[in-house]
DNA sequence: CGAGCGACGAGAGCAGTGCTCTCTGTTGAG
DNA sequence: CTCAACAGAGAGCACTGCTCTCGTCGCTCG
């Protein structure tokens, strides 16, 4: 037990300094890979809750004990794919909206941003379950997606930052414990030792906050059939609702 | 099997015709209900994903093949669950938006109604995460769930049926194809055969649909665990959008 | 009122699951 | 070159959803 985990800490920590030193450990990654892909592709097909270790196992040519040299549970595997599948929306959300090499009007940006998540969600729509569905294992290691998890708001994030945007309409005035906890998110260092948004206006980084809520809601409520009987094609809701946060968001028009 | 579906639909009509008209349709009726009370019980404790058929049967004193004249798969026991937790916020949200006979400015009907929603998740987490996170069964029947599905919007509808607000600042324009959808949506008949929102301004209901999608989009956050690294205690920043949405909506301010 | 049909529960059983343990063979570091 | 760490195989445990059969009881209709 005690051997177990020290040997797994010291293999991580091993592959974390150095990738594929030796032909075990290349053959290592390389099945670990192949192993998370099989799952992804079965996932894709019938979603978590088939998901099987076995099957994993029998496709590709092992037996299912095997498998438990490389992931200690079937929540440690899903949990991979989580991270993974944080990663794919996060890479998507970057491309699209800094794909250009800072070109693209904020408003564009945003506007790609919030298509590349939509198109990724509806491409993949079990691994978008897994990660904005409900949470499956006992709720699973935080600290481990987090980094991962916050890509998509990142992107959004910084597209507010280097807009500065100054919205049209006043809201609600911020209460005092609310804005503490929007300063104090605005102080966060990410793991790179940057702070998050240290000179955004508390008032866009609530607004900000908000769209967020507003693109992943929509999302979710157009791929888990909660639109069936209302907007079923959702293609013109979204643009309309995205054009909208834009405007919330205050950022400058550019029709 | 001919026979099987044939028995069930009989009793089907039966039941739905006149409730508990022997003892033994009585009895038939009282233990499915502890039927789904048991697995009420275990899914708030351990969440769908671990939820067993035999675990309910077991704690009810019967075995397990019993338990399939009741229900016929697992799946379907997951679906009335679904449709008593549709109905379960649904009236939690009535009874909190129009339970003062029509009592209350609509501002603060719409607060009660947002806060019924968070505070009936929050105490039932698992069966919020049965109804508006991942569709478990391979995406279940539809048409039984939606009537039930559609109380909480309904809400909001009344809402603004009863207050026909005209919003401080416009958004863009709606597009030809999404004010055809929302017309086709507002003249939606419900089962009781009233038309949903013959009345309201395409713009407004359009409107409903965002801060319907907001409110939800909130709640699934808080709970899945998206807000854990920003705003935790969502309290503060629920209140505040609940406002804001409201000011969206045009609803007169009350404070 | 009494015969028979349908509902009901029990039990055995099947195929599948996650996970553990033990056993061999292999590999790479000292 | 040796030996400990690692990898995979296989059997096995406890559990799952679901099916089938078989007595028994209750209700209904003749």
């Amino acid at each position: 037990m005690l051997s177990e985990s020290c040997t797994a800490l010291a293999r991580g920590t091993l592959v974390g300094m150095n990738a594929s030193r030796t032909a075990r450990d290349r053959a290592r990654a390389e099945l670990t890979q192949e192993i998370k892909n099989e799952a992804r592709r079965q996932l894709a097909v019938d979603g978590a809750q088939k998901l099987s270790l076995r099957s994993v196992a029998r496709e590709l040519g092992m037996v299912s004990s095997a498998l438990y040299r490389y992931f200690a549970s079937r929540d440690e595997l899903l949990t991979a794919l989580i991270i993974d599948a944080y990663d794919a929306v996060g890479a998507q959300a970057e491309k699209a909206a800094e794909g250009g090499e800072e070109g693209g009007a904020p408003r564009e940006r945003w506007r790609k941003a919030c298509h590349a998540v939509r198109d990724w969600a509806r491409a993949n729509p079990h691994e978008y379950a897994l990660i904005y569905g409900s949470p499956i294992p006992g709720y699973a290691a935080p600290q481990d997606t987090v980094a991962s998890a916050a890509r998509v708001p990142m992107v959004l994030i910084r597209i507010l930052r280097e807009t500065n945007p100054s919205p049209a309409f006043e809201g609600p005035p911020l209460t005092e414990g609310l804005a503490g906890q929007l300063r104090a998110l605005g102080e966060q260092v990410t793991p790179d030792g940057e702070r998050i948004a240290p000179d955004l206006p508390l008032e866009t980084l609530n607004r900000g906050l908000v769209v967020w809520t507003q693109l992943f809601g929509m999302v979710s409520f157009e791929l888990f059939g909660q639109f069936v009987g209302s907007v079923d094609p959702t293609d013109e809701f979204f643009d309309h609702t995205v054009e909208q946060l834009a405007d919330f968001l205050g950022l400058p028009p550019t029709r």
